[in-house]
RNA sequence: GGCGAGGUAGCUCAGUUGGUAGAGCACACGACUGAAAAUCGUGGUGUCGCCGGUUCGAUUCCGGCCCUCGCCA
């Protein structure tokens, strides 16, 4: 049985499509149920903020990977990983149709193939390196990644702070740091499961248009309030990057939407990349619509049962 | 009506001792291996408000006009 991914930027109506083509599969026999790989939509007590499907949604369609991890602590792809490639074979064991829904691409990457990733960070060397960033700056120590690991170095933008800091701890943690440069090519490496992969994608002034329209929803739905108890519980750093969380606390909305169509436009870089993805455009198409394209789509290749 | 400040990129502004101009943001495109809703790269021709004068050359100096804001009438 094949996996389904649906995969799009942020407000272009993932869940809707998702929801619409359940049914359609319901009415085929099928016990569908969705994955979320969304690296935000993990935390308890932000569902509003970061637009994760509704208990309402979820009445209609078990999502899994949604609202399990305290904002309190920090989370990582590799974590998610893990998490979703038990997920994704435990519904296939059982003779359900995963259907992978998400707007993170490291993650759905991470669900749908074996990343190998490097071993995870040591805290107490991550802080060290994040206190010499701090102290010298990204530049200076990627100088001094030059000279230890010339070859990762290369492969990093000097003035990238998150991954010269990476390499750099891979280095003291005594592993060599990942030559990201050669290994772009990941997504040609097999999926874990065949799958049918869809992208789902909106004309852009009509995208923007809908994003901002939604900021307006979260921030009605009472976004703002659940920021500001995040916030007082002592939300992690990971759970702060989510789009909103700093703006809403300075009551600032024209700059969460402004960052969240900034974020929607990165997501649209990552879907034109994926391999064998089917585009779906949104733009003057329901998302029943949608489901029945992909439902088509997929009832032409059905592939061998699990 | 008088005085003052200002009119430069979609927005906020800098600048040009006269040689046709540049930042941030927006926007576009891209990268992405345990922080990824993160982090980062590349991309800037715009009647420098309008008309005229001086000049080899004016966005820059001079004059007039228009508009905006403030204060005073």
């Amino acid at each position: 049985m094949h996996v389904v991914a649906l995969f799009g930027p942020t407000g272009v109506g993932k869940t809707a499509v998702a929801l619409a083509l359940a049914g359609l599969l319901r009415e085929r026999g099928e016990d569908p149920v969705a994955v979320s790989a969304d690296a935000l939509q993990v935390y308890r007590g932000l569902e509003t903020l970061t637009g994760a499907a509704t208990p309402e949604d979820q009445t209609h369609l078990e999502h899994r990977l949604l609202s399990f991890v305290d904002p309190r602590e920090t989370f990582s792809a590799g974590q998610f990983a893990e998490r979703a490639h038990a997920e994704i074979d435990a519904a296939l064991a059982a003779g359900r149709r995963p259907i992978v829904v998400g707007g993170t691409g490291l993650y759905l990457q991470a669900a749908l193939t074996d990343l190998e990733l490097r071993p995870p960070p040591d805290p107490a060397v991550r802080e060290l390196v994040q206190a010499r960033l701090d102290e010298y700056g990204a530049e200076q120590l990627h100088a001094e990644l030059a000279a230890r690991a010339p070859a990762a170095a290369s492969a990093i933008d000097p003035r990238d702070r998150t991954r010269v800091g990476r390499a750099l701890e891979l280095l003291e943690m005594g592993e060599r740091p990942a030559p990201s440069g050669e290994d772009s090519r990941l997504w040609t490496a097999e999926l874990r499961h065949p799958t049918l992969l869809c992208g789902l994608t909106m004309e852009r002034t009509a995208l923007y248009e809908r994003i901002d329209a939604r900021v307006d929803e979260m921030l009605a739905a009472g976004a703002a309030e659940e920021v500001r108890q995040a916030d007082a519980a002592g939300a992690s750093r990971t759970a702060r990057a989510a789009l909103g969380f700093a703006e809403l606390l300075d009551g600032d909305a024209a700059a969460m939407k402004r960052r969240t169509r900034n974020y929607a436009k990165r997501q649209l870089s990552w879907l034109r990349r994926l391999p064998d993805v089917h585009e779906i455009d949104l733009t003057s198409q329901s998302a029943g619509d949608a489901a029945h394209r992909v439902a088509h789509i997929l009832a032409a290749r059905p592939g061998p049962v699990a």
